[in-house]
DNA sequence: CATTATTTTTATCCCCGCAAAAATATGTTT
DNA sequence: AAACATATTTTTGCGGGGATAAAAATAATG
């Protein structure tokens, strides 16, 4: 059964949703309304096409939750997302907040053999450019256990994960500072009034780094030393 | 104005068939619904909506023609096609067969940055692989002398310049007896009855070449000799 | 002029979007 | 617990894009 393009966008937003949730996999309809920036009402109307083609489990008046079919078909579209923003990258050199719009566009062509080419020929990539995984051939998708950079304490040490390519803003300036997957730093101090953050880094810049932005990044601790 | 993805596969239908008979750039609706395996129906009503954007002169019940407007799109999407296939075969190491279909795809990802990076990285390709002009980035397409294989007479000698992308079966079988844009040949004779033409190459190889194939390749007369 | 081929119109359908209204869930107050 | 207020979800009705078959209109041809 061949997907639109519309039904793809709404599989994916409601993967994003419930992968960024780590409590509870449903998805409510005003949040993926939000997400997709449409009204709840198309929402709602195509949730009930989702779950009749087996896409979706629909608790009607609660939210939605990916089936192991529409989880398929939800990785498949977020790994040509992610391989096509390895490329955008890596081989055409655009900045890693030039691509998401493009990459949205490029996910939805659809030829398994292009994929598995594409693969291959950016040498089988694990993670794309924002430090996301990419789902294998298989559809693996291996976990990875993170936390948002936010909920660090003063004195702790961290490396960063991925970053959210919600806001391509947002990732100019993360460029721009270098807060980038594989950075590693500690935490100076932490603001109580706004929790914006102090961190210094082992090339011993600090930085101050605002509330909207440590939400916005993921990390894993590092329980060792310097 | 954004033009929606079938409008594209219309103006670029009629691109082609304008670009393949010399006489007279007219495309009818019959050969317009032909060539996109839809209804003269749907293409009537399509034909005046892309009349109405400027996009097409349209002679009711003669047929239509692109206008500068509508030539300037269908040469974007031309040059889009062109670059993917280029890249299908040179990056990703398809066969020419195999390029069609996902070039269909990838011509409707809009990004004109994008598309310069491609041509970049691509080392500004001039032809397709299947020996077809790509516009260049201001749309400029150079006349290029042509003629049907088929066209030639016995003890001529020509070149390969391009084959006709249509039948993927066709494009298999001329990889096979390698004739390919850029071959040079010489007509040893054609056959009245089926107008078969046999010929025979720089390396000695002789071939025999049906009708159907004649049609699809397009050469250029050498007058010198060998 | 009559026949045939082609094109256009008309009516209808599906996909997917929206606003407005109805239904349901949630939270607060008594 | 019952009643109310608020937030969320669903239903309903509708509109645009694009496809179709059937019918009507027009062009081409003998």
């Amino acid at each position: 059964m061949q997907l639109s393009r519309t039904e793809q966008n709404y599989l994916k937003a409601i993967y994003m949703i419930s992968a960024s949730s780590v409590e509870s996999p449903e998805a409510s309809t005003n949040a993926i309304a939000a997400r997709m920036e449409t009204r709840p009402a198309s929402v709602s109307d195509m949730l009930r096409r989702l779950s009749d083609k087996g896409l979706l489990n629909h608790n009607r008046y609660r939210g939605v939750s990916l089936t192991d079919h529409g989880m398929q078909q939800a990785l498949v579209i977020v790994r040509r997302h992610r391989l096509w923003e390895h490329f955008l990258v890596h081989s055409l050199g655009f900045r890693w907040d030039e691509i998401h719009e493009i990459a949205e566009e490029l996910e939805h062509v659809s030829h398994p053999e292009l994929i598995a080419r594409l693969d291959a020929f950016l040498g089988n990539p694990t993670e794309d450019p924002h430090g996301e995984l990419i789902p294998g051939a298989q559809l693996q998708m291996p976990y990875r256990h993170t936390m948002p950079m936010n909920a660090l304490a003063p004195g702790e040490q961290a490396r960063v994960v991925c970053v959210d390519e919600g806001s391509d803003a947002l990732l100019k300036y993360l460029d721009e500072i270098e807060l980038r997957p594989g950075i590693q730093f500690y935490v100076v101090s932490v603001a109580h009034f706004d929790q914006s953050m102090r961190i210094r880094r082992e090339d011993g810049t600090e930085w101050r780094i605002t509330r909207e932005v440590t939400n916005s990044v993921q990390v894993e601790q590092i329980d060792g030393l310097a």
